[in-house]
DNA sequence: CACTCTCGCTTGGTTTTTCAAAGTCAGCTT
DNA sequence: AAGCTGACTTTGAAAAACCAAGCGAGAGTG
């Protein structure tokens, strides 16, 4: 891992390539926005935690805001950006991948469904007039 | 992290979460094959390697073959998989968050174009009938 | 047959990261 | 004051990653 990196994959797990750091990012979309929300439902260790919402702040995918509950002291609490709210693709992805190869011995695991329909959804690239494209359809290009 | 997660982007991770990981998968897209290739474009130390060439093979995201040049031994090299070849998205997913929240100071990064038109390529949701939708339109089931 | 070379690992020792538990601190209630 | 509570910090030990060196199988060379 040098400093910066010129791919663009490489440069995401600078941010999101850290144990847990996906894992909060998904607690976020759940509606986890405070320390001990993330820290119960994931149980990761305490420092970790500070570390990694600290590093997702600094990334621009959480942002930290203040709040205060009655009789309470003013407090942090952690929400998606707009950068992070578009991470729902990068764990949509993940998860139907998982969902594709590595299904779950019981229950459904994780799945992204149409809203209107509640059908399965699934992931995929899609050109810049807005149709979907399959994998050969795609080329990449890397850096220099 | 328990033994085996219910969500899908839990079990993901127990897969392709750990450090190198994507980056492995990465140079198998970009032609890498070989212990060696691997080992000198990405320059990760060789036991960490050995290692993540193992999970992956036993993820099925890699199929181990044996190959042999002339004058030289048998050996072994590593090839996407069918399973592996669906991960495209997930670096594509990647790829494109980062550039659109992350720019690198010059260059283009690592990008995904339609081949025909050689326009740079979105991934997003696509419902079961082949319509793009947005995120808005997309609803999380999740497990238990 | 000895000798050397290369590639794909292994091994050994050091550094870094993670973990679990305990400690700290601000400000609120009693 | 004294105690509580949530969000960190610190501490010390375990796990993982890193680096350099070593190993071994088979092929070629002398």
């Amino acid at each position: 891992m040098t400093a910066v990196a010129t791919c663009s994959i490489a440069r995401s797990l600078e941010v999101l390539g850290e144990k847990w750091t996906l894992l909060v990012v998904r607690e976020a979309f759940w509606g986890s926005t405070r320390f001990s929300e993330f820290q119960s439902s994931l149980g990761v260790s305490t420092d970790i935690l500070t570390a990694r919402l600290a590093t997702l702040v600094d990334a621009g995918v959480l942002e930290r805001r203040s709040y205060r509950e009655e009789g309470a002291r003013e407090r942090s609490s952690y929400h998606l950006t707009e950068s992070g709210r578009e991470l729902r693709v990068v764990l949509g992805a993940l998860a139907s991948w998982t969902n594709d190869h590595h299904p779950a011995g019981f229950g459904a695991g994780t799945v992204y469904r149409d809203r209107e329909t509640h059908e399965p959804v699934r992931v995929g690239f899609i050109s810049a007039t807005g149709v979907p494209l399959d994998a050969e359809s795609v080329e990449v290009t890397r850096p220099q």
